[in-house]
Parts: C-alpha cells; structure tokens; sequence
DNA sequence: CTGTTAGCGCCTTCAT
DNA sequence: ATGAAGGCGCTAACAG
C-alpha cells in the first residue's frame, strides 16, 4: 500500500495525503477528513525506507557495543532505547564482541546515513577509530572512556575506586590486594588502577607489588589472579575492579580455605544485579548504567541540533555499596 | 558522496560503477580497475537507505524483545546478531518494557518493509497479537512459546521441569513447595507448573496447595512467595520456575534460620550466568539462549526464502545442572 | 487550498 | 560492454 494508492482512494493527489500525514500546509477539513477514514480503514502506515531517503533522516540510532551479553552492555541499551523512543527513534545494536575490526567497520558502515547518530560503547579507542570518527557526519557519542574532542559519557571511575580504596584503608586494612585489567581498557584498566595507588600514596600506604595482579575481565581470572596473590601472601582485603574478578577471587578465597569477610574482606566496582544477593553481599561501587545510556542518547539529540557542542565530557555518579563482605579490622 | 560522483571520477557511468559494486552485467577489465580504484580512494560506501528502497529489503532483521536488560534477552540478542552478521545483516531492536501496546505497535512498524524478518521474543500472544501478525508480509518467528501456525522457538520448558521435579523426588525428597508465576506467560507460568503436577502425580506424591505460590518474575517475589509458604509449612526441596525466584527463596529461608541445603533444597530454571558463583552453587537447568536466538536468525532467513514452511516448532535442549544447593534426603 | 513535478541514491531494464 | 532512463515511495517547491 503506498502513499498514491491511498491518494487514489481518498480522490485526493498524493501531495494531500502526505499534507495531512505529517500536518503541515493547508487542507480543507473534509479532504482530510476522508484522508484519514482511508489511512485508518486500509491501516496504512508509510514506508519508513522512503522516508529515510527523501528526509536523509533514518530516524535510528546506532548502538556499537562491546557485547551485548553483558549486564552492562544491556543496561546501556535500555537507558538509549528508552530515550530513543521518546524521540520517534529506533534503535540499531552493532554487536562487536570486542573486535577492534568489528568496530571500525560499524563505525564506517554506521555513518553512511544508515543512522542519525551513533553512541559508541568502547573499550578502547585507537587512532585508527578516530581517524574513521573525524569524518564522521553524524554526531557521535562515546560512552566509558574519555576521547579529546569527542562528547564523552564517562563513569568517575577515578573517584570510585579511589573512594573504595580509601575505605577500606579507613576500616584499618593496610594489605588491600588489587586484581586489575589490562592497561587497553583505558577507564577500568589505567584510571581505576591510578586512583588505588594513589589513595595508597595518600594514606602512607605501602605499595606491594606482589600484592596485585592484572589480568581478563572474567571471573575465572579473578579466581586465578587471587590464587596467584596468595602465593604470596594473605592480605586482609582484596579491591578488584569488577564485581566478576571480585566473586572469583572470593571463590579462590574459600577454596584456600579462607573466609570472607572474616579472614579476607573483598570488594568489587559496578554493582551487578547480583551483588546484593551474593553470599557474602558484595561491597560495590553503584554505577548508573541505564543513565549513562540516557545521557548518551540525549546528547547525541542534543548534537544533532547542535554540533558545535561536540566535545563536553558528562561524568555520572556512583555510589559506594557498604555490604557484609567487608569486615573493619 | 554518491554513486554519481564516483561515476565521473572515473570516467564511467553510474551504471558501470552499479554493475562493479554488485559484481553483476560485464565491465571491461581496467574500467573495473579504475572504479575499484576510485571507491577505495574516496573510501566510497553505498547509501544502504537509497539500496532498501531500490531493493525492497533493508537487510536488517528485527527483534522484539520484553525488557533488553535482562541476561535472557542479552543472551538471545547475542545468538541473533551473530547470524545476521554472517548473513550480512543488521539488527534492530525493540524494546517493548514488557508492555503489550508497545509489542503490537512494533510489530507494525517493522511490517512496512522496515526490517526483512522479525524474531518476537514475547511472553503472552494475544488475540491482537495475532491479528497483526497474520498480516505481516515479512517472516516472523516466535521465540520462547509456541504459537499455532508460526515457526516458533521454544525451550522444552515441560520436559525441564519435569526432570527437575523427578530430580528431587528421587533424591527423596516429597515435601517440594513451588513458586511460580502468572499464567499470562504460557511457557513459564503454565507449562512448568504443569510439568512440577504432572510429575508429582506420577511419583504418586501428594500435592499440597499451600506449598505453591504464584508471582512476578523478580528476587523480591521469590522472596516473599517462600515467607508465604514458609508460613504455612517448611518444605524439604524448593522448585523455583526461575533462578530469580530461587535466589530470592535462598535468602527468605536464610533469613528464616533454615540452611540451604542441609534443611532446605532449593533449584532453579535457567542456569543465569551466576547460579554457578552462588553460595550454594544453585542446582538449575540450563537453556541455550544464546543458541536459541540463532536458530530463531536461521529460522527466519529460511523463511525468507521457502515461506510455506511457516510454521515448525524448534525445541532447544536443556540440561540438568546439578549443584550444592540440593541435598538428598 | 491542491495538484504536478522533481529528486533523494541506487539498481535494472533497454537500447546501442 | 556501456550509457540513458525510469522508478522504488515519499516530500517539498512551485504553480495555479
């Protein structure tokens, strides 16, 4: 059904029934009257793809993500879906699995006015990303790591770990373990890193080396790192920088026969769903996902109107989740 | 930067670069070169809109999806655009917040040529639902209940169950209580409850309606539902039609004084990502979401090109998850 | 107030 | 082997 057959019925041009479907110019009452009985009665709904052409809108949005089978990841989408459709937007999820190739390639395929705007959620960005992301037309906002130039939607993952760290130096823990990520991730490998040492600095805290230890995102690398650590010796507290590592290093705990939080206090930083629910509960910093997602996509919004203000850097807030797996010594 | 522009960087007509692009028609070997040469140059990439129109596909399949955060929709998306990807696809979502309108209004939008195939991952099938449905000109598959005359996807929700059940009857336990939920979701609320009867009947054990509670899908229900049940009477074995609820009757029973297991089992349904990491390990079963939504792409690509075989049933295996959180008796 | 026309960018006859 | 022309469905400019 399209736009001229609903014309022909109506007895009106096509020009008429596009008048009155999107309400703009002059039409007499009664012709839009018997417009709209016709769209109604045949349910016609435009062709979107036309639209999209003619308008050089495609009314989506384009969603890189790392992958989608993360809790964070789809919290993500949800906060940017949910702003899109309050916008008349749809939403187009590139799916990467963290392939550095996969998101270029999106980024290129995204551009070509196949979406309005597009929010990437990296891990890392490279020269090559933003070499692809200069000649990019459509505004573009990137979500967890901080890029010059770019809108970026950054968690204060320095304040966050820094505040972790800093409690548990305040609960009397000197021995606080780190379980890290690699240095690529540039906000959960280098920032929340830098904020423990530093805190550690502050408090006059030695550093041991032998007491960190960097490795995947996972919780079978949280379980490995915390076996390594305790080859060397036992701290009193563990800060890793995700509530994965954190419940695999509790588990590595347990089966070295330790006990949390009696023998050893962990902590982890994003506050799965689960946390709370964990044996211990899992002491956690809260970060606002879905917000994040919103703020994101209402600054893509916000570019689309206006592109001079590329560049702003949004920091959402976090909350320190005090929960039982942290004892005071 | 359009068709035409190459066109004339390279000396040829925008018919020529067309038949090179899509490797169709004959173009003489160095004008073939020379376009090639062009497009890598300029970094030239095709207007996917003006190709949908002119095509009359879009390339993109669409997923309709209750609530995107949510590991089982994560999981499903995972599977879908891992096919569509190999398909050369891209995916849209829709994210109805588990309101109805919203289904049956996506279900519209995406008909008008929008999206070349639609995977519905939704928990009741209405009348209206139907109604809409029967229109589409474009293959759709029904992922997680069975729906007459649709190709569906569904988890053997039934025989799951049922083993479950059979599980702690032969672990020797009787007293087994049940939390459920709505009969609204056919596959969840009324066909695992079905399968816990059925099997109850057969092992000729007693059912005890005071042991069986019905409520939403979140933790806080299988929470409250046990208080409920507890209120009544202290069941040997627990079977929660999710690992939600079940993680919620855990902590009901914990704060109940009861230990899990040594006076309590309890198992799930779905094998979340942590059911492994909880403390107990929970005893579940596991679906293959991710692969679900495979088979859902692949089902709707075979749609696309043998429509009459609309209307297969695909069942997903499960598997038996034996954790700590069961004790025989 | 309404209809005709042109064009968004691409692909596919048709003619050469 | 190649180019010109028309059309996918829609909307905006221009007449009238």
């Amino acid at each position: 059904m399209r736009i001229k057959d609903i014309a022909k019925l109506a007895g009106v041009s096509p020009a008429t029934v596009s008048r009155v479907m999107n309400n703009n110019g002059y039409v007499k009452e009664e012709k839009r009257e018997a417009v709209l009985k016709v769209i109604k009665d045949v349910d016609y709904q435009p062709n979107p793809i036309a639209q999209s052409l003619k308008n050089q809108k495609s009314q989506m949005l384009g969603v890189i993500v790392p992958k989608i089978s993360t809790e964070t990841a789809s919290r993500v989408v949800a906060g940017v879906t949910e702003v899109a459709k309050a916008h008349g937007y749809q939403v187009l999820i590139a799916n990467t699995d963290l392939d550095i190739e996969e998101e270029i390639n999106y980024l290129k395929f995204l551009s070509n006015k196949s979406v309005d705007g597009i929010i990437m959620m990296g891990t890392e960005v490279t020269d090559r990303h933003l070499a692809v992301m200069d000649k990019l037309t459509v505004p573009i906002v990137i979500l967890g790591q901080r890029v010059k130039g770019y809108t970026s939607i950054i968690h204060n993952d320095y304040d966050a770990s820094f505040t972790m760290t800093e409690y548990l130096i305040k609960q009397k823990h000197r021995d606080i373990a780190f379980i890290g990520v690699d240095e690529k991730d540039e906000a959960v490998g280098i920032v929340r890193k830098k904020a423990y040492l530093d805190c550690l600095k502050i408090y006059n805290v030695e550093v041991d080396n032998q007491l960190m230890a960097i490795g995947d995102f996972d919780i079978d690398t949280g379980y490995q790192m915390m076996q390594k650590i305790l080859m060397h010796k036992t701290p009193t507290a563990v800060l890793a920088v995700t509530d994965h590592l954190a419940i695999g290093a509790i588990h590595a705990l347990l089966d070295a026969g330790l006990h949390v939080p009696k023998d050893v206090s962990v902590v982890g930083i994003g506050d799965i769903k689960l946390a709370e629910y964990l044996n211990p509960p899992l002491t956690t910093v809260h970060y606002t996902f879905k917000t994040s997602g919103k703020m994101a996509a209402e600054a893509v919004f916000e570019l689309m109107d206006n592109p001079e203000k590329q560049g702003d850097t949004l920091m959402t807030t976090f909350e320190l989740k005090k929960r039982a797996s942290v004892r005071p010594l």
